[in-house]
RNA sequence: GGUCGCUUAGCUCAGCUGGGAGAGCAUCUGCCUUACAAGCAGAGGGUCAUAGGUUCGAGCCCUAUAGCGACCACCA
């Protein structure tokens, strides 16, 4: 015979080693994976495709939290899906992010050169963005890769690859020649920092404090009479063309058609009258700026006025007042104000809160402006998209983000496409140097259509980065050619992951010209979730300083841990606040997993015995066990773990990450360590070597479950983990190619299970008298079960239902007899358990217990009575409902009955 | 101005098609029981924002109100 000591080195030795250390592992896990080439799919025509596109970060970003929820998010499915059987492929890649990056780059270039824009050529400013993007372009990839994305790098891809620049010119061309795009002269948002116009959808409005400054415009030929207009834009008034006044305004009547002088320009504009004028605002009088304002351009459109451009970029034009020539537009306003003030004009200025827009890049503000560029007609397209949606061949999840998207491309305007930068696919427009005619084409065209010279010139602007970014689930399996293997096995793709703050700028783009260019809508589920906030729940950003780094993340906690913080407890398309508790709770699941493995690999016997009695015991084909081989408490947790597959299989295909999640934590900890390793360590302590083989065996074919169902979500520590469990499978040494766990269609042993949560509560009334009256552990005693049906089970139950109650002898009888009078008495459903307890309980206390249980069953049963006696609730409840309360109310009036008597006794 | 979401334990959040309120952390009480003290066993703590309504029955459905938040929107 072993001793004990010497026994528990043995095992030790056999085991995983010391304790959960996240970073001596996970980054050689993940070598191994990509080495072995397991995130590629295997193109087995056999096998269903599953396709994820990653949205693609900015080339030289960096990781932050929103990528982590991102990532794990499709991390999960994929990984869930490979599972499964599928033939999955995760593409990832970077975007060029046109404005990011430019700006970046001549901010470096300035800094240590000393050098703008304007001092070096187009393909000088190039090469610089090149050297960058590969500096840095490398960064984002590698910190996914700690963060565990099984993502196939060899796929990896770049807006700006070639392929991908060929789509973007096929696109714009095809657009073209169907008359969807167009060059046209329009009002804009123009950024004057980023010196380029945006879209509409890269404008963010902010409430800022300002003023309202009303003006007076003297009346044309009328003496002392004038019209006073209120303005958020004095500066603009250098472009002013006209006043307009409501049609129906009775103060105004009599000016509209008669002219005013525009002050400091000293030049004579109408008074007009228009529907878009509040009479409530202001003054009721609007000075129309077309220029550098979108409603007043449109009424100067409808009225036919001349439109005067103010600002050029950001400056002032010299065409208008030379000692205003050249100021930035808010330099401006100050000095125009003055003169207002000077000559009199200026009548007051009123403290005005005020919407004004910002460049969602550099967040100066907007000017809008008038100028040539071109534009992609949306209507069309965005009604084909927003109805793909409608008639559900799109699906969002959760649904309420579907209003999101309907909002915009209901409503949507022309998409301006040109940007005044360099970085970014230049657009495939050529002008000839004789007659100016435009041709579209793929490359420099050798003679004008038109007039047939052959010199031409390209346009000097690029693609907005959407632009491209909108083909990406297509452009990088290979489209345009249609043909390529990878485009035809996985476009469309499944799901697209990302935050709701981008369905504007990129779902609703990759819908629109995806459906217009393939024909198919380019993904079939769109996963919207939420934005990580700081734990005071606000934006992380750069500004504020409240950013939590990923990478720092996963040094201290480990990735699972982290990917674990993100879902648990969380609901798909809500934000998530983070909270570093959450990353303590990870921490601890995984140190919790670690210690239940080494319990399990410590006290192993030989794997040829387990595998042997799986094979004897286990049909291979049905998955149900031999007669007889397995113990109760066994079959409790194998019914469990069945339960937990059936469900959380569902969730997941539910995008119900959060909920799977947490119903695996509950198993692993809640059933399966604290009960079912806690029962059964009797049996594996025991000499009984068949025993321990059985235990052995249900210990590794549970938690081998359980790691599977676990490793989409923590994919390092489960995948250390089971390396050192028995398989029964070969492919179960790779969870990441393993078999996703399957339940049987109808439960077996939902009895067995029945009797194990039974004695469970027992059990745990057990331990309640035993905390509430402070009774030592030390302390055993007699358990007496008094049954008429259930020996069987309890006798077989024996062993822990000892350890777990503190028993010392386990006696089972079918009537009261010997009982002595004041043993406490714990009432089953037909179970009643006896603790002879009476020489360590003060019996005045333990009368005042009862009487308390008393109450409160007295209530109970009153509670039971009543709902049974309600006519509406016995008429219309559902029969089970009813039985299940007659049930209780029978339980209770039984315990009642029992209180009763000890109190009697 | 329009639309949407949130309001549940001290804190952060779950709660499926309506059927006796849950988790993690924090607090309190026992336990160093040979996988784990980053643990084990217990306990306390909630008029589910407010007011109505539907229903036999509402955290859940309907209406209104309040607070917070988001998105959209051309009111100078």
């Amino acid at each position: 015979m072993n001793n004990p000591e010497n026994q528990t080195k043995l095992n030790q030795a056999k085991g995983l080693q010391g304790t959960y250390e996240p970073k001596n592992f996970e980054s050689e896990i993940y070598q191994e994976w990509e080495e072995k080439g397991y995130f590629k799919p295997s193109m087995d025509k056999t096998k269903k495709p599953y396709c994820i596109m990653m949205p693609p970060p900015n080339v030289t970003g960096k990781l932050h939290m929103g990528h982590a929820l991102d990532g794990t998010i499709q991390d999960i499915l994929i990984r869930f899906k490979r599972m499964q059987g599928y033939d999955t492929l995760w593409l990832p890649g970077s975007d060029h992010a046109a404005i990011a990056t430019e700006v970046k780059v001549v901010e470096k270039m300035n800094k240590e050169e000393g050098l703008t824009k304007a001092d070096i050529t187009r393909e000088e400013f190039l090469t610089r963005a090149w050297a960058w993007t590969k500096e840095y372009g490398g960064t984002i990839q590698d910190q996914q890769r700690r963060l565990g994305c099984s993502c196939d790098w060899s796929r990896n891809r770049f807006t700006m690859d070639e392929g991908l620049s060929e789509a973007v010119t096929e696109q714009f061309i095809r657009l073209y020649e169907k008359g969807l795009i167009y060059k046209g002269k329009k009002m804009i948002n123009w950024c004057p920092s980023c010196h380029t116009t945006i879209s509409d959808a890269e404008v963010e409005h902010e409430e800022e404090a300002s003023h309202l400054w009303h003006i007076k415009y003297p009346i044309v030929g009328e003496k002392d009479r004038y019209v006073m207009v209120a303005t958020t834009r004095p500066e603009t008034m250098l472009g002013d063309t006209a006043v307009a006044v409501h049609p129906n305004d009775k103060r105004y009547q009599n000016l509209i058609g008669k002219k005013c002088i525009l002050p400091i320009m000293n030049k004579e504009i109408p008074i007009i009258a228009d529907e878009f004028v509040d009479q409530e605002f202001g003054t009721g009088c609007v000075k129309l700026t077309p220029s550098h304002d979108p409603n007043d351009y449109q009424a100067a459109l409808r009225h036919n006025l001349p439109i005067v451009e103010v600002f050029d970029d950001s400056s002032i034009m010299g065409n208008l007042v030379p000692e205003y020539q050249g100021m930035k537009a808010i330099d401006a306003r100050k000095p125009i104000v003055e003169k207002l003030k000077e000559e009199g004009y200026l009548l007051k200025i009123e403290d005005y809160p005020h919407n004004v827009g910002k460049c969602y890049r550099c967040h100066n503000t907007i000017e809008p402006r008038i100028s040539e560029q071109w534009f992609v007609s949306m209507k069309d397209l965005g009604k084909t998209a927003a109805d793909a949606v409608r008639n559900d061949e799109v699906k969002f999840v959760p649904k309420r983000y579907e209003k999101m998207y309907f909002n915009w491309l209901d409503n949507i305007q022309d998409w301006c496409i040109s940007r005044q930068l360099w970085w970014g696919h230049r657009i495939p427009a050529y002008y000839c140097d004789k007659c100016g005619h435009i041709q579209i084409a793929r490359t420099m065209p050798e003679v004008c259509e038109k007039c047939g010279d052959t010199h031409f010139h390209q346009d000097e602007d690029s693609l907005d980065t959407w632009f491209s970014s909108a083909l990406w689930p297509f452009s990088t399996l290979g489209w345009p050619n249609e043909n390529e293997q990878d485009y035809q096995k996985f476009y469309p793709t499944n799901v697209l992951v990302t935050a709701y703050d981008i369905i504007t700028f990129w779902v609703s783009r990759m819908m629109t010209q995806g459906i217009e260019l393939t024909g198919k809508n380019p993904f079939s589920d769109v996963l919207i979730h939420g934005i990580i906030r700081d734990s005071q729940g606000r934006k992380m950003s750069k500004s504020l300083g409240n950013g939590i780094d990923p990478i720092e993340v996963i040094e201290q906690y480990g990735a699972d841990a982290l990917r674990f913080s993100v879902l648990s407890g969380t609901t798909m398309g809500n934000d998530i606040r983070y909270m570093p508790e959450k990353l303590e709770q990870a921490a601890s699941f995984a140190n919790k997993i670690w210690n239940a493995a080494k319990f399990i690999t410590m006290n192993q016997v030989e794997a040829d015995e387990i595998v042997a009695f799986g094979k004897e015991n286990k049909d291979q084909k049905t998955g149900e066990y031999r007669e007889g081989s397995l113990k109760i408490e066994d079959k409790w947790i194998i019914h469990r773990l069945q339960k937990l597959i059936t469900e959380v299989t569902i969730n997941i295909e539910n995008y119900d990450l959060g909920v799977a999640l947490d119903k695996i934590y509950n198993f692993i900890w809640n059933e399966f360590c604290d009960w079912y390793i806690e029962m059964v360590k009797p049996r594996l302590y025991s000499e009984n070597q068949e025993e321990k083989v059985r235990v052995g065996y249900v210990l590794n074919e549970i938690f081998l479950s359980s790691m599977k169902l676990l490793h989409p979500f923590m994919p390092f520590i489960t995948t250390k983990i089971s390396k050192s469990l028995i398989h029964m499978q070969p492919q179960d040494a790779e969870l990441i190619i393993s078999q996703w766990p399957e339940a049987p269609k109808t439960a077996k042993y939902e009895k067995e299970a029945k009797t194990i949560e039974k004695l469970q509560q027992i059990i745990v009334e057990i331990r309640n008298i035993r905390a509430n009256r402070n009774i030592h552990p030390s302390k055993k005693a007699e358990l007496i079960f008094v049954t008429e049906n259930e020996e069987q089970s309890i006798w077989e139950a024996k062993d822990f239902l000892l350890k777990l109650g503190f028993g010392e002898k386990l006696i089972i009888q079918k009537d009261k007899t010997g009982i002595k009078e004041n043993a406490i008495g714990i009432l089953g459903e037909d179970i009643e358990v006896y603790l002879p307890l009476e020489e360590l309980v003060d019996l005045a206390e333990e009368r005042k217990r009862l009487e308390e249980e008393k109450q409160k069953l007295t209530q109970e049963v009153a509670r039971c009575e009543k709902m049974l006696a309600n006519p509406g609730f016995v008429s219309k409840a559902p029969e089970s409902k009813i039985k299940e309360e007659k049930e209780k109310l029978a339980r209770y009036q039984e315990m009642l009955r029992k209180v009763n008597e000890n109190l009697g006794g």
